[in-house]
DNA sequence: GTACTGACGACAC
DNA sequence: CGTGTCGCCAGTA
């Protein structure tokens, strides 16, 4: 199941986001959110595309101790607009398959 | 089997 | 939006 979790993320588009629940959802597995995140926690998949992906409310998961900042660059980096509260606006930036 | 953890989600205030 | 509660399930001990 890692492996249909990690291709999911592997085919969001640059310049795009997608959340947890969404990517489980998508590679079959509703409900399983936390499974996303634990399997990128775990993973270490070249080129894999992690940063692109985040939680519901459209925001960072991770803790400010650094990734936090080096995930929210990536982003800016393919052009995401983060608002003066780091949220990411879904309706815009959001993948949809 | 039980208990706890975790990059989460939906819903109710 | 912030908080709290409950549900979710693979790993681990």
């Amino acid at each position: 199941m890692h492996k249909k979790i990690i291709d999911i993320i592997y085919r969001i588009p640059a310049g795009k986001v997608a959340t947890y629940g969404q990517i489980a959802a998508f590679a079959g597995f509703p409900g399983r959110a936390r499974h996303v995140g634990w399997i990128l926690n775990q993973t270490n998949a070249p080129n894999l595309p992690w940063f692109r992906v985040i939680n519901s409310k459209g925001s960072i998961s991770l803790p400010h101790n650094g990734k936090y900042e080096l995930q929210k660059v990536l982003l800016q980096e393919e052009g995401i607009i983060f608002d003066e509260k780091d949220f990411i606006n879904l309706k815009i930036f959001g993948w949809k398959p």
